[in-house]
DNA sequence: CAAGATTAAAGTGTCGACAATCGACGATTA
DNA sequence: TAATCGTCGATTGTCGACACTTTAATCTTG
């Protein structure tokens, strides 16, 4: 028999992904605040509550920690990342900056099929809106700009849009509510789009910038009122290496 | 009085950092060309010929892989990046993307004191370049793009650029020669420069296009001479996996 | 002789164990 | 009383081992 050539349509191996599970597991225990921001992730714990050893567990974590879900600390440990104001911040100006990029990069890019998907998106938030369902809302929403990515056709940047998403989402998690009226969230994406189907440049990041700029006013307004004043933050590491022996800087 | 406690000039605590210094020695090999892109990285292997144990390989390696120079494929184990025109094409294209807003965000932040660090770094370009130390000219240009996104001060901002440079610095490593007289990069800083202290972001993104497209294209005709026309890749950087022909020389 | 089946080797995924290290608590001292 | 130093438990870093999967080599068989 033959090696039986790629099943297209993935139907996720997860079966012996025990990392991934766990990783899903953990992150789950995040956004539902199981596991509020500032406390430590023990190893020996979660492998002994989940039955497995401390091995897959610590590359789970370590996946966590590449989505910037948990920060590590060398001999301390895995802590669940605090969300100061300041990564939302910078999280959102990151996203920002990508968004208006991956904007004209789909408008250059934009055939009538996949201006279709666009807009029959767009079409799924307004369903969505009605079912007072806040998490698949927001899922909904992150998968329309997930799309506008796809379209922008470079995967470095739509991993890195992926990783940012991750990050909101334990934002919108632990905010516990959605930031603002769903239909009001579904219609603002359509000038975006139009924007995009006109194919100016200075529309379209013009457009992004107010829809991004209002989600990054909105969240940070809730996590204002949510934050403690004493609220602090463990330190990301940041540690990046450099070839040739070469100081970090 | 104070505590005072932590000691200024402190040195780097690295000794026992086991997984930072193999991480340290398969990048090296890796930008030597000793261990060519595509092939495949043995835990055991590295692990006996350092005298460990394949646990800090393995988390090296995750590390290598978060940098973008290793790629892990399930139950097959680490890779060594292929560097496809494509992939080259999507760094330099996010590069633009997020060096753009950071020269704009450093604009805005610039004071006296960070804009004399920045034409202090210039200064040492221009000192770099007399010389012939390739590796070293890399370095320092890296370092003045880097004093940019510092000042723009946005650290998730800081770590993206930190891995594409990793990144980066893997493709100019492989290509083994710089890619433009020395000189002339000194000079290509000082306009750049100019712009910011302007502070006009069209002129700052203008010339952040010229002088990071200059690079790209350059870095694109080099990649392309030593590309064999079948170069194919082994798996997408994001963890989904795409097998095809595990050449693993 | 080639294509498929079979077997052997190599290598990863996971495990449990041990030593080194960190943080907290309490004893000691000025 | 307050600060410093040691001690002890808890937890990570690292190790060697084993099972299962993948890959390579060998053997059938038409």
């Amino acid at each position: 028999m033959r090696p039986m050539s790629l099943p297209v349509g993935l139907p996720a191996l997860a079966d012996s992904d025990l990392v991934g599970q766990i990783a899903r597991i953990l992150m789950q225990a995040i956004v539902q605040g199981r596991l509020p921001p500032g406390s430590k992730v023990v190893e020996a714990g979660v492998a002994r509550e989940l039955g497995v050893s401390r091995a897959p567990v610590r590359e789970a974590a370590r996946l966590l920690e590449k989505q910037g879900l948990l920060v590590a600390s060398p001999r301390r440990g895995f802590f669940v990342r605090k969300l100061e104001i300041r990564n939302i911040d910078e999280i959102y100006d990151l996203r920002l900056c990508i968004e208006r990029h991956a904007g004209v990069l789909a408008a250059r890019n934009l055939t009538p099929q996949s201006r279709e998907v666009l807009r029959r998106q767009i079409d799924v938030l307004h369903k969505t809106a009605d079912l007072d369902d806040p998490a698949r809302q927001v899922e909904e929403d992150y998968r329309f700009h997930r799309l506008i990515f796809e379209i922008a056709d470079n995967r470095r940047l739509l991993r890195l849009f992926d990783d940012l998403a991750a990050e909101l989402r334990m934002v919108i998690g632990l905010i516990g509510r959605l930031y603002d009226d769903p239909h009001e969230i579904a219609r603002t994406h359509e000038p975006l789009l139009a924007a995009i189907e006109a194919g100016h440049p200075e529309r379209i990041t013009a457009h992004v910038d107010y829809h991004i700029g209002h989600a990054w006013r909105e969240v940070g307004k809730l996590v204002r009122e949510l934050t403690p004043p004493g609220g602090n933050s463990i330190a990301s590491p940041s540690g990046i290496l450099i070839p040739t022996n070469g100081v970090t800087v």
